[in-house]
DNA sequence: ACAGTTAGTGGCACAATGCAACTATTAAGG
DNA sequence: CCTTAATAGTTGCATTGTGCCACTAACTGT
């Protein structure tokens, strides 16, 4: 009602220069890893940190936009899951400007269904374990920290039960998803309270007469809830 | 290094209006409660919602020094304990720009520190019951949803034991520490149970000898660790 | 001395969890 | 056909965490 009746005299300031970070991180070759780009330009050109690039106002509708219109522009991907993970912002965190801004999300991904492509300002994309990256003190800006606060985040879901299904297939066995939270957590589970727990909170349901072949005893085939 | 070696060749994109908002909390009259702002300015004119105010980059060393300073200028209060929260953007978020970006704090404080004074562009503050505020469709923006989140979190630090040591006094009693408790969560918890965990995690230690006297039996008093 | 009120402790039942043993089912190989 | 090896799935038990409740302790006012 009252809200558009006059036009607020706002003094015009600088404004930060804002960005979109984002930590992918999927499962290939049984580890955790994240990836990440080497970059072509500078600041901190020639070495690998998170993929990112610049909040265009006119072309995202609104931050996950951004991210998704980075994530295809830079990488060739879309992204089924996304969360927002923190803001990160201060004077010269970045060389291109006097104050840098840097909302970071976190994706998770099935690597099966994304063979990385390096697209504009990237020389080359690398999954990379996290165990390392966590700490790898070449990484560009702040990113080991912020690739660390990721996977401390997959970690505490997989704790709460918030399950990894964005990195199985839409059918899968309990072995398969109690190994895919065993990869990020990066420690073995008990398989019966894992179970116990799967079946109290209701969270799969068994796919009806089907099964799955290995070399041995067959798996029941699960879904999702 | 190589950091510096060029200046690379960026396009000047427009940014969006960056600011910061603050959600407060406290224990007044034994609720908690989250400091409210009625706005003097549109957008909103005359409506409440959380306090906040422009990112400024000539001023700000870093957005928690940006909600400081907001805090100082709006309300005259320093805040002793400082949480990012999420941040919100998009499109006409604010009629003030094409596109908006809030980054939001969560605060706390111990409402005795603080007789709130209106500053800059604020009508008047109140303190208002979360119950009613995470509600209230009648705030500003998502103000609403955004103190439900600040609620969430906060309440979750409880359950987890991590304690609101930001609402005491240096010293307290065990009975005040869990009251604390449970006016945040809105329901009781149980003695024994509340202090196993506090030893057993050693949260807490007592102080020597000193007693403090309410009407009847004198309880001891703690600190923090 | 006793009632009333809050501080603080201890016991017990029940639930959640970790550990380990056990059964079930399949393919392969003698 | 029986044994072996490997994984799938279940069951029982000991340990721990937690909620509930009762009990003791300390102090004031009458």
């Amino acid at each position: 009602m009252s809200d558009a009746v006059q036009q607020p005299p706002v003094k015009v300031h600088p404004m930060p220069f804002c960005r979109v970070e984002i930590a992918i991180l999927s499962i290939v070759d049984d580890y955790l890893c994240v990836l990440l780009a080497k970059r072509s330009q500078a600041p901190y050109a020639g070495r690998w940190g998170l993929p990112g690039g610049v909040i265009r106002i006119d072309l995202d509708e609104d931050l996950e936009a951004a991210v998704q219109r980075v994530a295809r522009e830079r990488m060739e991907v879309e992204l089924p899951f996304l969360r927002q993970l923190c803001a990160v912002g201060g004077v010269s965190r970045d060389p291109r400007s006097k104050w840098g801004l840097s909302i970071v999300y976190r994706g998770l991904l099935p690597s099966e269904s994304f063979d990385p492509k390096a697209g504009k300002r990237i020389e080359a994309l690398a999954w990379r374990p996290v165990e390392e990256a966590m700490i790898d003190t070449k990484l560009a800006f702040d990113h080991a920290q912020l690739i660390a606060q990721a996977v401390i985040a997959t970690r505490s879901e997989i704790d709460r039960m918030e399950l990894p299904f964005e990195f199985l297939p839409e059918q899968f066995t309990l072995g398969e998803l109690q190994a895919s939270c065993e990869q990020i957590l990066g420690g073995r589970l008990d398989k019966s309270s894992f179970r116990r727990k799967l079946d109290e909170r209701k969270l799969v349901k068994p796919i009806e007469g089907e099964m799955r072949t290995g070399a041995f005893r067959p798996a029941q085939l699960y879904r999702k809830r």
